[in-house]
Parts: structure tokens; C-alpha cells; sequence
DNA sequence: ATGAAAGCGCTAACAG
DNA sequence: CTGTTAGCGCTTTCAT
């Protein structure tokens, strides 16, 4: 069962103390070569393996870190757990990961396991659902390094690894305007979202740089693919008097343009459609879907890099940084 | 600074000893309720929260499970983590995960990674190039409870979740054969993935069962987009002689439909197409992608009772078990 | 009903 | 150069 060799067991194996062993398995100038190597030798033949949970308990420190996101089965997040995964395992670290669900209750509760775990730093992007703060103020309080992503809180100074999602609602306006659209409906997200509310006004922005009269009936609360289905007729009365529509998400970008061409929209011939996130649905779709690049893979890894900052020096304070990835447009044919 | 509060604080706080702290913490009876609510009450009110490492050192058992996954952007890997992470969640363990990125080097390191950990049990889905399996062998013989889901090892005898992807390949292969076709292509994964075998061999047996000779020609490495891509000309050199395409995943199929329409054939009127896999992609594609469902959610959260199953019972010999998900149609456009 | 003390595996003063 | 010792925070006999 389970390998049970301690540095205890090698001292007694070996004739020397604990600390002998300690100290020549971590190479500790103190200790002669000779020890060392006999130390090493035998270690290495019987597979010793530190126990992680007391080193950790030793020294206050779990080297593992933390990671709260809303829902795994997404691409964004996905690929920002992945850059995170590969980041945190090349420098020695470990990763919890805590699914929140879109759950402000259970994203309470991961934070609070993984304070429990002692982690080292959390990275965090925040859920839907949340619209009180103080489990995150808390944590803050407590002083644990945290860092957010995407789904960024304001309501707390932190690290932040942010996408201009002003700029990316800006430019995927402007590019249908020098299309030639004036007339551009906005599939918005929720407005309690920030990120949302980011890309909307990009939208409002574009209009107005280029003298163009926002109407409110043109943002439409739609960001998923069945609230296009439910909402169809609504969009379709919209349909005659827009050019162009601008989808906060892919999915919702797609759901549109599908739904267009079964009423017999062509796209973009009549309807350019543009959407936001380019994840692996993008491409697949007929017409290829153009989209707002949004860089997860990226992104996590900046996310563990700011984090590593601070955990590398825990005693120089450090200023809190936003790193923001400023989307491109990425090109195909629905727009 | 981080949550200090040790029970040994509280102790002194209140003039008692740590035993009693403990004991009352976890409503040992020997306490008198009036020590009991004392002692609650002060650590409620101070936010006491047990330090989880000590804990798991002690009891040398660290509530933690572990998880490695080939890839985690990979919607079918992404649903069963997120199987796998509710349950935890909800039974109180912590999931640690790793990513082999389909490497075995670092595979092999993930998993000496979690046993130094010591996490409870480890579930797992083999690495496309794992072709050495000594470091699991060595996990198994150490006596840590694994559970292989998807991708198993045959080489070592342990709990095991599967799809049934010998029935998923002759089911497919049937419905196609049912709508009249009789010269299917087979677009297969390579050969040392023995879930890409067994579908293959779903397949023939298929064949077999309709009295259908089987072709060597018909049956092609091919298991990518990129793959369809590259491979083109071939596979359009067989288009003629063939009326139905069964590829090993969903991906593969789409971008073979995609293919086929460019070169002027329609699906499923000229070439049935038919997938594996039904993962978001199916359903946004046109004509929608008849497929093999996979249940990676389902499958994730029955790892994870198998694996509790041990742990909860650990002195209890159980019999490894193979739990065989059985794969169905889901009925769409493409064939 | 409560306390003292040992120990989980390891590190780091402090001695020699 | 090496050993002794005191913890890290918690549980658990064994006393009382």
C-alpha cells in the first residue's frame, strides 16, 4: 500500500539523523559529499518521495493554486484552463479547479475549500449570478493573492487579466459600418455583466464616431441560442429595417444566422452577421463565421504569470495590474 | 494575513485544552453541551476554519482526487470533467487535475505529481501516445485506487468507464446499412487507440452481420480536420464507389460534409455521412450531423461513485468493475 | 467530562 | 559536518 518511506525511515536505515537526511536530500552545503551521495543513492533506489502535505504544512505554503470558473464545458474557459494548467505545471505547481456554475452560492463555497487548502493565489473569473461581493472582499481582507479574469469584480483591487471587450464591441461595429451598415441590430448579454455591458458600449461608441442615431430598439437582451429561438419573431419583425447584426457571443452569432436563412436571409448578402469569442464553432459553420479573436489560452497563462509575481515576492508590494488583450477582427465570410 | 486561528488559539482563549477544542468541534459525546456550544460559538464568531493540511497529514488521507486528461479543450474531456467535478464537489472532495497534453512523459509526471499529493484516488484517461504503461503499473501496485474512463489501459486490471464503442461503431454502421447504403467508408483513428479499434470493429461486424463484403480501401487513418484536409484527393477518389462515410468522431465528419458539399456532393442525398461523438459542433453545422451519442457527463460522475465506492469501503475487497455506457443514434440530417 | 502527551513527515534553529 | 529539539495544526489514546 501506498509508499510509505519516510526520511525518518532512511535515517534509521542508513545509521544517520532526520536532519542529515533533510538536509542532504535538498543538496545543503553542510553535509559531506560522501553523506550526500550514500544518502541519494539510497533514496533514489527506494523511490523515497517527500510527503507534500507535510512539507506544505511545514512551511505554510500548499504550492498549489486555485482556479474558480463559471463552467468547464465552454470553450473561452476551457482554453484559459488550459494555459493555466500548462503555465502553473511548468513552474511546480499544482491547480484545484472549482466549477461555480453560474452559482453564487457554490463560488462562496469553492473559494472558501480552497482558502481551507491554503492555497498559494486564486484565480478567479466570477459567476453570472453574483451580485454580492463580500465572499471575494473577505478573501481579500485575508490577503490572498487572487486574480481575476474575464468576469472581472470591481468592487475589489485586484490583478486583473481583462479582454477590451469595449474595443472588440467597438470594432466589430466599425467593421460593419465600412461595410456599409447603418442600420446594426446588437445581440446584448445581460447587463448586469460588465463584460457585456463592455462590448455594448464599443457598439454605442462605433455608432456615435460615425454619426449614427442609436436607437434602443436595436439592443436586444439575447445571448444564447435558445433565446434566439424564442425570441425569432421579435427579431425577425426587426430584420426588414437592419443591415447587419452584431452578436455578443459566437453561439448567438450563429443561432442568428441560421435561423436568418431558414426565412430566407442570405448572409451576409442581405444580413452581414458578426459575433464575438472565435472558438472552434467559428469555423465549422457556413457561412465561416467573422468574429471578435479572443485569446483564453493567452490569457490564463498571464493570469498565472501575475500571480507568480506576487507569490515570488511576497514582502515587495506590488502594484495591482490590469493586463488587457486588445481583440482583432478575424475575418471569414458571414460579415 | 491569511486565517490564523488555530485551535490551539481558541484553547488558550477560553482556558480549556486543544483535545476539548477538538472534540467539541466535531460533537465528540464525552463533551458536556455546555463546553460544546462555548467552544462553537467562540469559533463561529471568530471564523475558526480547521487547517485542511494538518488535517490530511493526520489522517493521511487528503480529501482530494485526482484527474488526468489528455486534453481539457476537447468538448467530450470538458464534459466529464464537469461530470466529475459536481460530484466531487457535492461529496466534499477536492479535484486536482492535470493535462497530459497527450504526451506520456507528462503523464507519467502528472500521476507521480498526485500520488506525492496523496490524493485519495486517481481517475484517468490514457494519453494518445502512452505506449509504455510501467508508471501506472507502478501506481497500481502501490495501491492507489485508479478508475479509467474512455481511453483505458488494458495492461493493468482496475475499475473501468466506458462507452460501448464497439456497439456505437456497428450502430452507426447498421442505421447507414438500413438506409440502403452498402459501400461505406470508414474514417478511422489509428490503431493503437483501442477505442478507434473497437469502433472500427463495430464497423465490420456490422458488415458482416448484413453480409457485406468488407474492403480494405474503405477503411482510412483518418481522424482529424486537418487529416480530411490533407487526405482530400484520396478520399475523393473513393467518393465514386462509395454512398455512406462513418468517421470515427464528429470533427472528422464535419469537415468531411463540408468537403463533399465544395466538391458539388449533396448529404445526405449523394453520400450519407454519419459521426461519433455528439459534442456542440453536431448541432450548429448544416445539415445537422447524425451521430453516436457520448454521455461524457454521465460517464464522468459514474468514475467518480466508482471510485468513492473504494474509499468509502476500504478494508471491503471489491471486485474491479467496467461500467459500459451504450451509445445511441441521435437522429439528425446528415444520414 | 477534560487534559497531557505522542505523533503524522518534514524543516530549521541551535548545539556541539 | 552532524545531531537534538521544537514545532507546523490537528487527532487520539491514555490518564485522571
Amino acid at each position: 500500500m501506498h509508499n510509505k518511506l519516510t526520511i525518518k525511515d532512511i535515517a534509521k536505515k542508513l545509521g544517520v539523523s532526520v536532519s542529515t537526511v533533510s538536509r542532504a536530500l535538498k543538496d545543503h552545503p553542510d553535509i559531506s559529499e560522501k553523506t550526500k551521495s550514500l544518502i541519494r543513492n539510497f533514496a533514489n533506489e527506494m523511490n523515497y518521495r517527500p510527503n507534500v502535505l507535510a512539507l506544505s504544512l511545514r512551511k505554510q505554503k500548499s504550492n498549489t493554486i486555485g482556479l474558480i470558473i463559471p463552467e468547464i464545458v465552454h470553450h473561452f474557459f476551457s482554453s484559459v484552463i488550459s494555459g493555466i494548467e500548462d503555465l502553473t505545471y511548468r513552474e511546480g505547481y499544482n491547480l484545484i479547479i472549482c466549477q461555480s456554475n453560474e452559482n453564487q452560492f457554490r463560488e462562496s463555497t469553492n473559494l472558501q475549500a480552497l482558502i481551507d487548502h491554503r492555497v498559494d493565489g486564486i484565480i478567479i473569473s466570477m459567476s453570472k449570478s453574483t451580485t454580492n461581493f463580500n465572499h471575494f472582499k473577505k478573501a481579500w481582507e485575508d490577503g490572498i493573492p487572487m486574480v481575476f479574469f474575464d468576469r472581472i469584480c470591481d468592487a475589489i483591487e485586484t490583478d486583473r487579466v481583462v479582454m477590451d471587450d469595449f474595443e472588440g464591441g467597438r470594432l466589430a461595429t466599425e467593421y460593419l459600418i465600412k461595410k456599409g451598415c447603418s442600420n446594426i441590430l446588437h445581440l446584448a448579454a445581460a447587463p448586469n455583466l460588465l463584460i457585456g455591458r463592455n462590448r455594448r458600449d464599443g457598439y454605442l461608441e462605433a455608432l456615435r464616431q460615425y454619426n449614427i442615431p442609436i436607437r434602443e430598439k436595436f439592443i436586444l437582451k439575447c445571448d444564447t441560442r435558445e433565446e434566439v429561438i424564442t425570441m425569432q419573431n421579435h427579431i425577425l419583425s426587426l430584420v426588414p429595417q437592419i443591415d447587419a447584426i452584431f452578436a455578443v457571443n459566437d453561439s448567438t452569432a450563429i443561432a442568428t444566422i441560421q435561423m436568418l436563412r431558414r426565412n430566407g436571409y442570405r448572409v451576409p448578402e442581405d444580413i452581414r452577421v458578426i459575433g464575438f469569442g472565435d472558438g472552434p464553432i467559428a469555423t465549422i459553420v457556413e457561412p465561416a463565421l467573422t468574429t471578435v479573436e479572443q485569446k483564453g489560452y493567452d490569457m490564463g497563462r498571464e493570469a498565472v504569470r501575475l500571480l507568480l509575481q506576487r507569490l515570488n515576492n511576497p514582502n515587495v508590494p506590488i502594484d495591482y495590474q490590469t493586463r488587457v488583450f486588445t481583440p482583432t477582427i478575424k475575418e471569414r465570410e458571414s460579415a
